[in-house]
RNA sequence: GGUCCCAUAGCUCAACCGGACAGAGCAUCAGUUUUCUAAACUGAGGGUUCCAGGUUCGAGUCCUGGUGGGAUCACCA
């Protein structure tokens, strides 16, 4: 039972004893803020109703019985309504040691839901007609963060990318190669395959404005020349083409994916994230055209004279939605639903997961909509994780403008930023070449993950180049930091015969905490309460601010109290431990972030 | 125009279900190293939580109305 726990039960038993009464919510409990004395705060307001007394009063009435009673409140005080608790310093004590039993054999303690789950988490979905940019890097270090804490409260994961490999934008990219690219590959070129491709989806919007820009000039009105300009055409036939299955057209649409998907995965494998499941919308989009027409035959959809296919969805509030044009083709929408069966099909998902950015909101409301109408009785089991964009200084990122910030180039930054710094820092002369370069990876990674991650998914965010991103303060490297000054303690006491035996030996549980190492025990209790909070709100952010509240805590621990000292044993032995804690708990936190810790820095 | 989202220190972000004097980092200023890694630690200054009402013992948080910003409402994806 957890020290929460036990105070509830014993305030519903002094609610019962004191006022004879039973009350069904929780007692409502909080960490006691600084000023004040004690470690949790019962907010007594609630239950003057039941005492018929001031909060006062009650307070203390309460504050008695669970001092009596409790068995692990030592003291209280009493502020208007709050009813400060102070908690036995054995009791802190022994959730420590349970702790380090457990992190001693390499388990830490984190929350685990009560019934495991399957989870779908679909996340980075690119288009492959050009690079992955800053905007893709937020979905995709959100999804694999949001993944990994998943995991770890003990559900089963399929971290799902759907790619969109089909489709008018992709015919763009592969009409301006044929037509500009006299046959560069990424061999030929040095380049990697995503950006050759995104080079020619560029060539082909310049050749496009200029195509219309003279048709406008010839005469024609902006819309007219907009549909008639030659290289739309011929992209648009294209499109038909790839849809008959012509062959020299699949052949090319092939090659020019190929080097799109080597060179995605350069950047995945760099991002340290994976996928167990694909999906390619070539695949899969013809699959909803079916739920279309078993929705027309039972009678939830409508048709109307043209031909098209609707959903009326009236009843929700929305616009009535096309789902099959009126010469038969799908649109967006039409495939979602196709994958999203697909999905239920293939899997038992008690939930399925979307990363995509808020722009998107009103299309996953109708979607939900529309397959509640279909009949799906999951379609309540899908949950849209709505983003926000990130915006830099100058507003939105936009590939026109080219203010795109690229994802490869971003990562090239971190780590030239994190070599530079390590290197005026010049602590790691005897790092061998190789050492170096996968520490400033380390390091790079750890500032871009943190920055993006520490923010509330939901919140749109701001990203300034020219300030880049820090190492110092509130950042991933900080907390990577504290990890490897713990290591290095642990490493030298590892080698002093009167200290090493902080491995075996047991501390007891009545010896007297001081104020910094009762502040990291509660510290490192708390982990249970961060990744709950994080698996229910599926947000990373909160394990971001813990770990750094926790690398906070233990360096003004390090500062305060000497960790190693020979002339103190038994006291070395019990903070040794407590460091080795925190830096288990750090590496398992960063390690839910994608975060990975270095043994020194 | 309809719908949805957002607004907190100079800047970037926190604040669990409505709880105490709204917290961090950066930047600014002042300190700390013969001692376990100073990428650290300590302290100072900095706020009408966009505005006006309302609910409540208590509102940054909930409700109503404004202001400002963003998104979206295609036989585009």
């Amino acid at each position: 039972m957890t020290i929460e726990e036990q105070i509830r039960n014993s305030v519903n038993e002094g609610l019962l004893a004191l006022y004879e009464v039973k009350i069904n919510d929780d007692v409502k409990l909080q960490a006691t803020t600084p000023p004040h004395e004690g470690d949790l705060t019962i907010v007594v307001f609630a239950f003057t109703r039941f005492s018929k007394k001031s909060p006062e009063v009650t307070g203390t009435e309460i504050g008695e019985y669970l001092v009596k009673h409790s068995g692990i409140v030592s003291g209280f005080n009493v502020i208007k309504g709050f009813l400060n608790l102070s908690i036995s310093s054995s009791v802190w004590m022994k959730t420590f040691l349970h702790t380090y039993d457990a992190i001693r054999v390499g388990r830490v303690p984190v929350w685990i839901a009560d019934s495991p789950r399957t989870v779908m988490v679909e996340y980075s979905s690119p288009n492959t007609n050009k690079p992955l940019h800053l905007g893709h890097i937020r979905n995709i270090l959100l999804g694999y963060a949001v993944s990994e804490i998943l995991i770890s409260a003990g559900h089963k994961v399929v971290k799902a990318n759907l790619i969109n490999d089909r489709g008018i934008h992709i015919c763009k990219s592969m009409i301006a190669w044929k037509l500009f690219g006299n046959g560069e590959t990424p061999q030929s070129s040095g380049m990697k395959g995503d950006h050759l491709v995104g080079k020619y989806y560029v060539k082909f919007d310049q050749q496009y404005k200029d195509e219309v820009g003279k048709l406008i000039a010839g005469g024609l009105d902006e819309k007219e020349a907009k549909n008639t300009a030659p290289i739309m055409l011929e992209a648009q036939s294209m499109l038909r083409k790839w849809e008959a299955g012509d062959a020299e057209t699949i052949a090319l649409w092939k090659m020019m994916n190929g080097w799109v998907y080597e060179g995605f995965d350069i950047s995945y494998k760099r991002l340290g994230v994976d996928f167990d499941q694909y999906y390619y919308e070539s695949e899969t989009y013809l699959l909803g055209k079916n739920l279309v027409k078993e929705g027309l035959k039972a009678d939830t959809l409508y048709q109307k004279e043209d031909g098209s296919v609707w959903a009326d969805l009236g009843e929700e509030g929305f616009e009535d939605k096309v789902l099959l044009r009126s010469d038969g083709t799908s649109v967006y929408i039409t495939q979602d639903l196709g994958t999203a069966d697909l999905k239920f099909q293939q899997y038992d998902l008690d939930k399925s997961i979307y990363i995509v950015g808020n722009e998107q909101d009103h299309h996953f409301k109708v979607l939900k909509a529309i397959l509640k109408k279909l009949g799906k009785t999951w379609y309540d089991r899908i949950f849209h994780l709505s983003y926000g964009m990130v915006n830099l200084p100058s507003g939105k990122m936009k590939s026109r403008e080219g203010t795109v910030v690229d994802a490869d180039e971003l990562m090239d930054e971190m780590f030239t930023t994190a070599k530079e710094t390590t290197t005026e820092a010049g602590k790691i002369s005897e790092f061998s070449e190789t050492e170096a370069n996968e520490l400033f990876t380390k390091l790079g990674m750890s500032a871009l993950k943190y920055y993006i991650l520490k923010v509330d998914p939901q919140k749109t965010m701001l990203f300034n180049p020219s300030e880049s991103i820090d190492f110092n303060g509130n950042t991933g490297t900080f907390i990577q930091y504290t990890y490897a000054r713990i290591s290095s303690v642990l490493r030298k006491a590892g080698t002093t015969d009167a200290l090493q035996l902080f491995r075996t030996v047991n501390v007891n549980s009545e010896k007297t905490i001081e104020e910094k190492e009762k502040a990291l025990i509660k510290m490192l209790y708390d982990y249970k309460r961060a990744t709950c909070d994080a698996a229910t709100n599926l947000s990373p952010a909160l394990i971001a601010a813990y770990a750094y509240d926790l690398a906070k805590s233990f360096n003004q621990f390090y500062h305060e109290c000497p960790i190693a000292d020979v002339a103190d044993i038994p006291r070395s032995v019990f903070r040794l431990q407590l460091a080795e804690s925190a830096a288990a708990q750090i590496k398992h936190a960063l390690a839910l972030l994608g975060i990975e810790v270095p043994e020194r820095m």
